[in-house]
DNA sequence: GTAACTGCAAAATATTTGCATCCTT
DNA sequence: AAGGATGCAAATATTTTGCAGTTAC
């Protein structure tokens, strides 16, 4: 297989969901949004293809599963997914913030290409929710 | 199961192993390096309990596995885990840096009780073998 | 028409749970 | 001896691979 270069139904079907959600998805979510329109192994593929692309990007939660966001100043080459992401305790989203993210001075010898930075702790819908 | 409290010969073991270490060890790494000496399950327990009382802490890498090390100054009430995390692309180990991480400022509504930040790039031991 | 894409089955990887037995206190 | 700890088997969860049939270009 080349790579995900085709524009098929499953692959509008994923950016438009994708482009709707005000937080990263996580396959189970996404099959779920879904309802059985894709199969989970094309789900699979789908994301790894638009990660590839540079068109999303995916964030490892704490639970060890990847989540899914759009990215919106990336491509193939350049991939830059340097700003904060929330995770909500209580709801357990995770939320891409519009806060930038730098890396930090590092000890000799270390050079760093990527920085990946989760902040936990209550989003403001659980907030008002209490 | 009350709680991980009795001193047994696994938990030295596993506890000697994560000190020794100079880097954060996956499942896998210790269960090589106790060579058989502990069931699997029984590993997986110790180290959960090594990160309720606040010994340990767990780090997800971006493969979606828990990586564990040591803490310094945390127990069972009060986990900091505050400090940069390292992942080196060419040799995929992870390292504690005893750099410090700060909660930068969030958008209004959003509260942090945590945050996790993994840089990736290249280790010491790495540019010195290229 | 052809190579990419999809769906289904099955495998691989990582972790958890149940339970009988063993060992620390 | 009592209850926590361990080992083994099996289950669960997440993701990947193989392959035959389907579809976009």
């Amino acid at each position: 297989m080349e790579r995900q270069r085709r524009n098929t139904r499953s692959k509008q079907l994923m950016m438009n969901l994708l482009d709707s959600s005000q937080t990263a998805l996580c396959h189970e979510e996404i099959d779920r949004l879904l309802a059985g329109q894709i199969d989970r192994v094309t789900i699979y593929r789908i994301l790894q293809g638009f990660c590839d692309q540079g068109r999303a990007h995916k964030i490892t939660g704490d639970n060890g599963k990847a989540y899914y966001a759009l990215c919106h100043d990336c491509n193939a080459e350049e991939h830059h997914d340097d700003h904060l992401h929330f995770r909500c305790t209580q709801c357990r989203k995770i939320t891409c913030l519009d806060v930038p993210v730098a890396v930090p001075a590092l000890p000799t010898g270390y050079t760093a290409s990527d920085i990946s930075c989760i902040v936990s702790g209550c989003c403001p819908d659980c907030h008002n929710r209490i």
